[in-house]
DNA sequence: CGATAAGCGAGACGGTACGTCAAGTCTTATA
DNA sequence: TATAAGACTTGACGTACCGTCTCGCTTATCG
């Protein structure tokens, strides 16, 4: 909040780090819900006012530290669509992965009251990786190797929710060949020749009959 | 666990369905996070006893909630593979959105730590609407609908992440048209014709030098 | 508050004593001031929330180990005036003290804030020695030993006070001489003869002059 | 402590007086018990370490302002002892009401840990006006207006006391009418003529059989 | 029909963490 | 050196649920 311009004592940053650190640890250790602030507090041996000062609660302190553990998403730029895409979704993987797919999880459960809190925390933990996804495509789109009128943000949604599920709800891993597979089948469509534009007009005929 | 084989008072069975009810407004009103056994046995009128003696703790009684809600999810079977899809998918986003998304993403996150749980939870919550996408997709496939060599679980996977990601993670909802056209992107896929081929070579070769 | 009259658990009554014999024990190494809720718990043994279930708060703890301490406060009954009393005051000076002066004057400036509390305090604390020494004197008074027209309020205040004053405030000890004294100079006074009167007449026309 | 000799930047006398000013307006606010060095810093535009600087904590700080708001107190000297002993009885009266009553029995009792700030609380707050009696009555004695082999102290806590008790512990008013009774009671005794010499031997002989 | 066995409401119990607060000390930059 | 601002440690506060337990009572079935 108060940046301090002037006057008072500066706050110590060895003690951001060594609280970081401890959250990290006893993240890795014990997961989100057992992490306490106390203990926290204890293992880096500074005082539960040290840190409500900082953040004001658990999960932005939680928040904080997966943004310090996720530091700088690049996306891929190899000018290969398939490839910058696969690659993305594997950065996606990694960064998730590298969060703890568990914390993740249970932090956004823990966010879901607070809208303020949500927000920060799409801002921060899942936009940049999606960022890197369309970035991805827009390319792909500029260079024409999309069809026109395709949804990019359903088709982002479509690749990321993928990850996402198999990660954070599933807690499977995310192979290399699955991802192939998955733009594969997203960039090629999955249907035998001719039987989308077929089920199509019935879809039409259908709906129009409901 | 008992079945009360002999001897002994029976379970009053109004007490199950007063705690259920109560436990499905709270939930509605407080969310999962603040619904403590305290309250439940309160307003359902109550002792904490009579709770913890049918359910080992707040995450099964829950879970016994949610499958209350969900009761019997039915495939749909109109022999269009397109409409089936899209069919099973508006199921899907119903079963959630009626079971409380934040209430299924809060419970899940709090089942991590218990496998056995983990695994309850995956059967009983996720399993049911995913099975239905799998049935449709299956029947395509028995039907010749879709290509040799398609990785159905990554199908099932795709479309039913999609649905999850929308409305457990962005909390937005899953409308018709975007579900349409997300069964579309993946029957038909989305890049232009030719790309593909030409990128998945460049894809082997890429990967090759790598 | 609750007799518990029926159901529920009883009260253990062991905590009650185990608490306050630490209570008794932290009083007197540390003193009211240095007492904490949190001290008495680990101490005897017992979890802070029984604590808060018997008495609301620090100052009704402390208020109940007082009482325990007074036990039962009887006047003396000899037939002679000047010893009553005096053995009264005695009873009065031991009674606070085996209290604690210190215990005794900080829990009642703990106690200002809150009237109700005060008033407890009053009749817990200050009121039975205070009585005994009340009845003494109207006993005096129906045997005919004081004048006409004394307030006996104010004669139980002067004596009353006088050892509170040297107890609570002074921390001085009250000898028995000093008592026998103090009683003698108030039933016989300590002017010399014809000097009251003829200052009375003194002040009437002070007053009436200012 | 150190009186600033040489050197330095010379201390700023208008904030003595400004945190004395915030100490007197919280104290009538709230009261001693809820008055925090912080609050008082707050409010008089100053900082706390200038506090910590002049008063080593919080009983010293409040002394300081009793101190000031005591002023000076001279004893009467009208030539007549009762008229003498009631002023200064309601001198004694106004000064502790001044001071504000709760707020000098909270102070004492904080203070009773600590020897050092125990005397000096004595000598600043009670010897005052408690000399004031002593000194009439001194005058009373030189004049021959008391018995010979008065116990002066004795006679000087008896009326002071009275005063401390109803005020600092009834938390009531002290009348005029009620000095004067009290004085005259002390000054002419309430025995019945003859009762004092006769019980006067009863305790004798109690005392002698006991 | 009485013994046995469980269900039940009420609420005590030991835990554990919460987020807040004030005390008193320390650090920095500025006057 | 004094000052303002404010970081810092310490330690207790009173609250809230957790899941377990004990008690006295009720309600069934079994022998």
């Amino acid at each position: 909040m108060t940046t301090g311009l002037r006057g008072g004592r500066p706050r110590d940053s060895s003690i951001d780090r060594a609280v970081l650190d401890s959250t990290s640890e006893l993240l890795d250790e014990l997961g989100y819900p057992e992490l306490a602030i106390e203990h926290v507090a204890r293992r880096a041996g500074v005082s539960k006012t040290a840190i409500y000062r900082r953040w004001p609660g658990r999960q932005q302190l939680v928040l904080a530290e997966l943004q310090r553990r996720m530091g700088r998403v690049v996306p891929p730029q190899t000018g290969c669509t398939r490839c910058d895409l696969v690659e993305s979704l594997e950065l996606f993987a990694r960064v998730l992965t590298c969060m703890g797919a568990e914390t993740v999880s249970a932090l956004l459960a823990d966010c879901t009251d607070d809208p303020e809190l949500r927000r920060t925390f799409m801002t921060t933990v899942f936009e940049p990786p999606r960022a890197a996804v369309r970035v991805t495509l827009e390319q792909a789109r500029d260079r024409g190797d999309l069809r026109d009128g395709v949804d990019l943000t359903l088709a982002v949604d479509t690749l990321a929710s993928l990850v996402h599920y198999r990660l954070l709800f599933r807690h499977a891993p995310v192979t290399e060949p699955e991802i192939d597979a998955a733009v594969g089948a997203l960039l090629g469509g999955i249907a035998r020749d001719g039987v989308v534009e077929a089920v199509s007009a019935a879809v039409h005929a259908h709906s129009g009959a409901g």
